[in-house]
DNA sequence: AATCGTTCCTGATAGC
DNA sequence: TGCTATCAGGAACGAT
């Protein structure tokens, strides 16, 4: 499931591949998935490719930007010049972008949960408002992790953690993988946090979080890249696996009707 | 305003 | 072998 750091990836790679470029045409074939106003792109320059949270835009000329969720199975590809035409065709291709040198972005959608949608710089600061903020960001401080933690009183921190209207960017994996490493139980109600216990958990949350990035993403069921699959799925300590790093057997339990998992020693 | 449960969607897997 | 039921889960939505 793509999350932050899938999300980091995947922007870069469209950075090095397809900012500067120009889109010929598009062609939409799931209409759920994407918005057919996608359709009246003819000669339109990329000029940057940046994310919010888990949302990646990409900007175009004249004001327009390309807002993508990938939700859970959401995926582009991008074949060079001369790869044979029917690429898109291909199944679960929601999308695909003819670019002026000759090569192919597709945007493909097995579950159709993701969306991809053409904006004007009005609706895509409305849709960004909606966000808190991103967790890598300059301005998600300790103290401003700790306000968020104490509007929501009476919610379980791994909930908290997963609210994009609170943070932008975690979710199920990194929520885990951050209480484990922070010794927290994930159904712990944030009012019961002590101070320590926060600056903990921030602490450990960026420190997953770049880590994971380093490793371009972690790849469990679905997830690539564009450029294949990540690595940290190798580094991951709680998320699907048996033993914790003490080789304390890890139970699983819903947390926020969520597969959570957690080790009843380490994390208290 | 915060919180909780339900829904969307399809491939993989378990069970018979 | 082949069928059916169950599970996975991010975010919007409605209800409380």
């Amino acid at each position: 499931m793509p999350e932050l750091p899938e999300v980091e990836t995947i922007v870069q790679q469209l950075r090095k591949r397809v900012v500067g470029k120009t889109i010929k045409r598009a062609a939409v074939k799931d209409r759920k998935v994407a918005d057919t106003k996608l359709e009246t792109l003819v000669s339109a320059r990329i000029l940057s490719a940046s994310r919010k949270g888990k949302i990646i835009i990409i900007e175009l000329d004249k004001g327009r930007f390309l807002l993508t969720e990938l939700r859970m199975t959401g995926h582009f590809h991008h074949y060079p010049k001369g790869t044979v035409a029917d690429k898109a065709e291909e199944k679960y291709v929601a999308v695909t972008f003819f670019l002026n040198d000759g090569s192919l972005l597709t945007f493909n959608e097995v579950r159709r949960f993701g969306r991809m949608r053409l904006l004007g710089k009005e609706q895509l600061q409305q849709a960004l408002d909606k966000l808190g903020r991103d967790v890598l960001a300059k301005e998600f401080t300790l103290n401003a992790f700790r306000q968020l933690l104490e509007k929501r009183k009476k919610t379980t921190v791994k909930i908290a953690l997963m609210d994009q209207h609170l943070l932008a960017g975690v979710g199920n994996i990194y929520a885990q993988e951050a209480l484990y490493r922070a010794k927290i139980l994930p159904q712990r109600k944030n009012a019961t946090l002590s101070a320590a216990e926060m600056q903990n958990l921030y602490r450990e949350l960026l420190a997953v979080l770049h880590l994971a990035v380093k490793h371009r993403g972690t790849t469990v069921e679905n997830y690539v890249h564009i450029e294949g699959s990540g690595g940290f799925q190798n580094y991951l300590q709680v998320y699907q696996r048996e033993k914790c790093s003490q080789g304390h057997p890890l139970k699983k339990e819903y947390v926020g009707g969520r597969g959570t998992y957690y080790c009843g020693k380490c994390q208290r």
